[in-house]
DNA sequence: ACGATAGTTCGCCGGCGAGCGAAACGTTCA
DNA sequence: TGAACGTTTCGCTCGCCGGCGAACTATCGT
């Protein structure tokens, strides 16, 4: 009884000891928006020497946890999936739960609307995943959330690209747990693709360097016509 | 920038610590059916010594993952939450697909019905909320799965206690991973009272020494009932 | 009141690994 | 071709932490 649980022990431990080092766990964060950054950038995220990183994303590209793209003298790494990432909200998570951000500080644009990976994240993707929900737009199977054909019609109603859309049927959105909001959003290939063509439309756009995402007078009015609640002061 | 982020690079790094010692993630893979055990049987479980092991349980304990409940010269060590819980089963799971458990191998029970943390997975706990989901008897809103009254009906009819079951209205559910069926469950105090109906009504029964669970041959009739799929010789 | 048992605290040892500087490698640009 | 730059490899030091045994505390049984 005891050798069945025990292989997994070494698994749990192998990604512990990945994520254990600070200065790993830096240069999993600075890329946990979905971007692909070359070696020494991350290094200097990090606050290490450039060897020192070296050697970190080593480690993390042998668990699994990067990949790479090898361009000329760069080599630029990114999350090896966004089960990765998933996976890095979800432990950044619960142990923020006694130290929630500042409701009133400088974070409020990240409050508002951000990229959590690759999907809408923030009081936008938590409003809209919920309206979705409410109105039987999304639906929950057991392979993961379904965007149904009235949803989709309603998406192109409010304006998105009718081609983007029909190809979102057949995309598994997952639910992910928002650490603002505490409430859930739409993540997975769904939620990523459906944030891709509302980017594409226009409704938001992405801040250079920042996960913020900036969504335009026009954007919120057509979110607010899908049933996304905002109050513009708040 | 960069400060906003720091603080949880130490959150994430302080976690990884606390799962990247095997003897650790034995402890916890141990506590991970919802059980409490005293300190001696968890440091016999990693292998350790009982010093070590103590000093283990005490990381583990500040470190907001385990509880303690004192009973006399005693001390039963528990997951604090099925947070925890979650975030272990969470963790276990990726690093097991390219070596999936055997189809045929002898974990057979285990692959049928077993206990989540204190919730149902497997085959059947995968087909529940399949067809939970399915008949509209179990709906997600942003704050989790609720239980419909039209559900509720349902499961007393098919024999549940109707006192238990009405308590499971106001309950949230989260939806779990089952790392065999690789689809989701119902988790969540939702999900671990409707485990408890089922078991009191005795559609299913725990086995000592095993997270697997035992249905009965009535049970798997009601479960039939309710829509669950099932071909008894798989 | 006594020994037995569960658990913790203390002190010490040994090994893993994070960090850096120096040097080597490969690519780009002049 | 040679200099500049990004990245990796190598060799080294040093601190942290896991492990155990022994002593100590607390509770239970008789």
């Amino acid at each position: 009884m005891n050798d069945a649980v025990s292989p997994s022990r070494y698994q749990l431990a192998e990604i512990g000891a990945l994520l254990a080092e600070p200065a790993r766990a830096a240069m999993l964060l600075a890329l946990i928006d979905g971007t692909s950054r070359p070696a020494g950038e991350l290094a200097r995220a990090a606050g290490i020497g450039a060897a020192t990183g070296s050697a970190h994303l080593h480690r993390l590209l042998d668990g699994g946890l990067l990949a790479v793209h090898v361009q000329g003298r760069h080599r630029y790494y990114r999350l090896a999936s966004d089960d990765v990432a998933a996976l890095i909200e979800a432990l950044a998570l619960p142990r923020t739960r006694p130290v929630l951000p500042d409701p009133t500080g400088g974070d409020r644009p990240l409050r508002t609307a951000r990229t959590c990976y690759r999907h809408l994240a923030g009081r936008l993707g938590v409003g809209l995943c919920d309206a979705l929900l409410q109105r039987g737009y999304l639906q929950t199977a057991s392979e993961g959330m379904r965007l149904q054909h009235d949803g989709a019609h309603a998406l192109v109603q409010a304006g998105l690209d009718a081609v983007a859309v029909q190809s979102l049927l057949p995309l598994a959105g997952r639910s992910c747990l928002d650490w603002t909001e505490r409430r859930l959003h739409l993540g997975g290939p769904l939620g990523v693709a459906l944030t891709d063509s509302m980017i594409d439309a226009g409704w938001l756009r992405r801040r250079s360097g920042s996960r913020a995402l900036q969504p335009s007078d026009d954007g919120l009015r057509r979110l607010m016509s899908l049933g996304v609640p905002w109050e513009s002061d708040r």
